[in-house]
RNA sequence: GGGCCCGUAGCUCAGCUUGGAUAGAGCAGCACCCUUCUAAGGUGAUGGUCGCGGGUUCAAAUCCCGCCGGGCCCGCCA
């Protein structure tokens, strides 16, 4: 496996320093370590990379900065990829051998190609990416769909970073939500028209205007749900039909958007599986659970908090010292059953699921599965990892879920779910109301994914048809498709996840910098240049290399050359928006080449010029699809 | 009462995890650049008490403490 050029000239500056040094100062003994921690890339006009080894060593060496930065200086001897090294302020400045540094990123990429920028940090390691389980009895808003470009494109980074990755989509049909919209459909007397999960949102809303007024149909809608919870009751089964002919609908949406998933979880099936009885038996097997016979949690099942205390603050002066999992009717509540999920989906609780297709061919060419009553047994779950993708809100019970496998003594577990907890989206001067309705919106603009996509993309047809460098016509709505995906996409992705997003659409049909079509149009730019030149992908000499000039060209290259540390970063973290911040640096840099360099006539530099084209095409393409996003060749 | 997240230019955001050199982009507004590889672009100028107050440090937007403002949570809802 390479490593990132960027790390590789790193570690010839940490052995530069290291001997330089060890002559300076042979009694104090630096390691490698503090060196790579004190490097960061030099900031504009002190060359390529800084260290500030000096500062931390003044104490210890009981010298100025200054006076050892200089000691460093005057005893180090560059080689290979450090070409020189100087010394401002107290700090240690490298410069790269712009010639050698250029080579092996361009002969990188052009190895490596699309695998260009990946990394091996998972080993190969099972994570499951769950998300992001809209509740089958309504359309997704733009709040729902920020969860789902989150979660895609994370397991797009993860996947980049060698985890083998299962997308999970839960599916809560037993919810009172569902209840309520299956109740609206016998009662309401409504005929299904146009795209079903808009339809049965359509009539959830309407049922939660009639509910107050009619106070009893609350009563008949809880009586309705509880029935549904019995596996194999009629209800049971019209619940799950609902929902499954929602969730077909909502896949038409994430078709639009081109995410797919590898399996549905039906929470109904988690209940016919009995994964709670096992979870419960688990969790009593430890001690972990009570069973109060009188007060106020008579005849439920309970998991006490106060082991929990020295997991986290939130359980050291609690409101309530208890959890309740099974309530006194015997139905689980939420918590519980996510800690049974989680359980199945660590592999603690033998698979009990059967599986069989629900949508042949995704967006991705693979099959989406769900569980299911009949079907074949499948190799689903068993993870090392856990990302659940859901808002901040829910916080606190995924602290619950994680201090209770704590608390059954399987610590190693706890540390590995991830709640990626980001914020809510509201619009201007209101909420996104599933039951209220806020999601419907006015003046024919609502705010569903579906409307949110058909808008944007009459905005890029717009302004695609005015394009006079697409020549094929016909292709001009395929284009404004993918333009339209990418900044909405883009959009969302930019916005580091626990930030509170505020729609407007001024910004969603904006298409000007910031933004993937700026990226995309950089892409479209080079391969017209490529194109014109007739670009055939050529070893470089070293005379080609010696044409390169420090601004705009080696700028460029230093920048494709960080690709990798930038996706191991963005896997890391979780955080999408290191990618969007890479690709704007990257196309920023690259419209200043653009506007400043010829290539074509670029005389001598015609054939370096070329390659850090083709590379940066090649960089763009790779980063934009770890957001879910695709190029197009004109636009 | 307790806990979590956010607060950086008029607006939308990076940077904070791991403290280092003049705090970066975009939008809006101002002045420019298409006979030259796509102007969805580029250049220049303008715009900042990094919410406030302490502390730690040679050095704080970044770490610690305390406030203030916004959002959220602490249910036998999901």
């Amino acid at each position: 496996m390479t490593i990132s050029p960027n790390k590789q000239a790193k570690d010839e500056f940490i052995k530069v320093l290291a001997s330089a040094l060890k002559a300076a100062y042979p009694q104090d003994a630096v390691t490698g370590d503090q060196l790579a921690f004190s490097i960061s890339k030099a900031k504009p006009g002190f060359g390529d990379l800084s260290s500030a080894i000096s500062f931390s060593l003044a104490k210890r060496l009981n010298k100025s900065p200054l006076e050892i930065s200089r000691s460093i200086v005057s005893a180090a001897s560059p080689s290979g990829l450090i070409s020189n090294i100087g010394e401002a302020a107290g700090y240690v400045n490298a410069r790269l051998n712009e010639s050698e540094y250029a080579r092996l990123v361009i002969s990188a990429i052009n190895e490596r190609k699309e695998f260009y920028g990946l990394t091996q940090t998972g080993h190969g390691k099972k994570v499951i990416v769950e998300g992001p389980s809209v509740n089958p009895n309504k359309p997704w808003h733009i709040g729902h769909l920020r969860n789902a470009l989150l979660g895609d494109s994370i397991s797009n980074i993860l996947a980049a970073n060698a985890y083998n990755v299962e997308r999970i989509d839960y599916i809560d049909d037993l919810g009172l939500q569902v209840a309520e919209s299956l109740w609206g459909v016998k009662h309401l007397g409504n005929a299904p028209e146009g795209k079903f999960d808009q339809w049965l949102g359509e009539q959830y809303v309407l049922v939660n205007k009639k509910m107050e007024d009619d106070k009893s149909i609350a009563n008949e809608i809880k009586m309705l749900n509880e029935k549904m919870e019995s596996p194999s009751s009629p209800e049971s089964d019209e619940a799950r039909d609902l929902a499954g002919k929602c969730v077909r609908a909502q896949y038409e949406t994430n078709a639009s958007y081109g995410i797919s998933h590898d399996l549905l979880v039906w929470e109904s099936d988690i209940v016919s599986g009995k994964l709670l009885e096992k979870a419960l038996s688990i969790m009593d097997s430890k001690g972990m659970l009570e069973k109060p016979v009188e007060g106020k949690y008579a005849n439920c099942i309970t998991l006490p908090l106060e082991k929990a205390k020295g997991f986290a603050k939130e359980f050291e002066n609690p409101a309530e010292e208890t959890k309740v999992l099974v309530r006194s009717n015997g139905t689980a509540t939420y918590v519980a059953k996510d800690i049974a999920f989680h359980m199945w989906k660590f592999g603690l609780i033998a698979d009990p699921f059967a599986y069989e297709p629900f949508i042949e061919k995704q967006p991705n060419g693979k099959t989406l599965y769900t569980t299911s009553a009949s079907g074949v047994a499948a190799l689903f779950g068993k993870a090392d990892m856990i990302v659940n993708i859901i808002g901040m809100k829910q916080s606190y019970a995924q602290l619950i879920l994680k201090a209770a496998f704590s608390m059954a003594g399987y610590g190693d577990i706890a540390n590995n779910i991830v709640h990626l907890a980001y914020g809510e989206v509201s619009i201007e001067g209101g909420s996104l109301s599933g039951r209220k309705g806020g999601w419907i919106g006015g003046e024919g603009r609502s705010y569903t994914a579906d409307s949110l996509l058909t808008e944007v993309r009459k905005k890029a047809l717009e302004i695609v048809e005015k394009s006079e460098k697409i020549e094929d016509k016909r292709k001009s709505s395929e284009i404004a498709n993918a333009v339209a995906l990418g900044a909405i996409k883009f959009e969302f992705l930019r916005i580091a996840p626990e930030k509170q997003v505020t729609f407007s659409w001024e910004r969603a049909l904006n298409f000007e910098s910031n933004s993937a079509p700026y990226c995309m149009y950089t892409y479209a730019r080079s391969k017209r240049i490529l194109e014109r030149a007739a670009y055939m992908p050529t070893e470089l000499s070293d005379s080609d290399y010696k044409q390169m000039q420090r601004e705009a060209d080696f700028d460029l290259a230093k920048l494709l050359g960080d690709a990798q540390d930038i996706v191991e970063k963005a896997g890391s973290e979780y955080r999408p928006n290191v990618i969007t911040d890479y690709l704007l640096d990257l196309a920023m840099l690259f419209s200043r080449f653009y506007e400043k360099m010829p290539v074509i006539k670029g005389g001598g530099a015609k054939n370096l010029r070329l390659s850090l084209v083709a590379a940066t095409m090649q960089v763009t393409k790779n980063m934009l699809l770890l957001l879910g996003i695709s190029t197009v060749d004109s636009m």
